[in-house]
DNA sequence: TGTTTTTATTTGATATATCAATTATATTTG
DNA sequence: CAAATATAATTGATATATCAAATAAAAACA
C-alpha cells in the first residue's frame, strides 16, 4: 500500500509550524525573563485578570487538563511566582495568588507576546489568516466526528 | 496593554488542530491495534522501508531527538514490537528489526493511516491544502527568523 | 601510532500529557 | 437528615520532550 512520508502530509506542516512557534515564542520570551514557560505566562496573565480563579478554570482557559494545571502551579509555587492557600469559602479548592516575584514578569510578559504573535505573522494578509482559519476549522470538524471507518 | 485571549488566536487553531487530529488519528489505531501509537506505527514503517536505519536516522524521519527515539525504541523493545542487537560493523550502532508481533501490527497499519489523513481532510479542495501549506510555510519562515526583539 | 575529534547512543533531571484511581468536601435528593 | 452523587484537586503510572553531561567506539589527523 502507497502511503506517504510523515514529512509530505500537511499535518506534518501544521505540527512543525506550532513547534516553530513555540520554540520562537518561547526563546523571545527567555531573552528578557528568567525561567518562565509560554503557557506559565498564560497562567500569570489569567490570574491578573480574573483573580479568583480555580485551578480547573485556569486549566481549561489555558487548554491543559487538571492533573497537569496541579503540576504546573505546584512548579510555579516551587519557584515562587504563585502562593496556593485553601479557600475557606470552598474548602475542595485553592486560593491563587500571584507573588511579588509573578507581578514582575507580568509587567514584561504582554509586549513580548504581541511581539511574538505579530512577528510570526508578518505578511500574511488578513484575507490569508482568515482562509488559514476556515480550512483548519475544517480539518477540526472532520476529526470530531465518530469515524465511519469499518472495523 | 491589550492582549487577545489565547482562544482568539492563530496559533490556538493550529495548535488545537493538530492536536484534534492526533487524538482522532490515534483513536483509530486504537479500535484495530492493541497499544501502538501513532509515532511508534510510523517507526515501524520507516524500518520495514529501510531495514538498515540507524536511531538517529528513524529520529530524524519521525521528528524526535534521539533521547526520545532511545526511550520510544526501549518501550517497543519491552512490548516486543522490535529486537534491539549491537551492530557488529559499528559497535556504537544499534541493529533494530521487527519481529513478528510488529509485522502484524505493519499489516493493519497503513490502511489505518491512509483512511486517517483522507478523511479528516474530507472537504477541502486541492487548492485550498495548498494555501494552507503556504500559509503556514510563511509562519515558519517567520518563526526562523532571528528575533529583532530590542532586548 | 597516539591523540583529538566526531558520531551514536544513553542517562539524568525536569516538565508536561494522559488515564485511572483516590481523597476531601459540597450538593442533591429521597 | 442520611445516603448518593458531583466537584476540585491530587496522585501514580507511563510516555514523551528537552537539555546537558557522560560513555563508547570510530574516524581523522599530526
Amino acid at each position: 500500500m502507497q502511503l506517504a512520508l510523515p514529512s509530505e502530509t500537511i499535518f506534518h506542516a501544521i505540527e512543525s509550524t506550532i513547534k516553530q512557534y513555540r520554540k520562537y515564542a518561547q526563546h523571545n520570551i527567555d531573552e528578557k525573563i528568567d525561567d518562565i514557560t509560554i503557557d506559565q505566562g498564560l497562567v500569570l496573565l489569567f490570574l491578573d485578570k480574573y483573580p479568583n480563579l480555580t485551578q480547573s478554570e485556569i486549566a481549561e482557559l489555558v487548554f491543559k487538563d487538571n492533573a497537569s494545571m496541579t503540576r504546573m502551579i505546584t512548579t510555579m509555587v516551587k519557584k515562587k511566582h504563585l502562593k496556593r492557600t485553601v479557600n475557606d469559602e470552598d474548602r475542595r479548592r485553592f486560593k491563587i495568588e500571584i507573588t511579588d516575584k509573578g507581578r514582575n514578569v507580568l509587567e514584561m510578559l504582554p509586549p513580548i507576546i504581541n511581539y511574538n504573535r505579530h512577528s510570526s505573522l508578518k505578511g500574511i494578509s488578513k484575507n490569508e489568516l482568515a482562509q488559514l482559519e476556515i480550512t483548519l476549522g475544517k480539518i477540526r470538524a472532520n476529526c470530531s466526528q465518530t469515524s465511519h471507518y469499518e472495523k
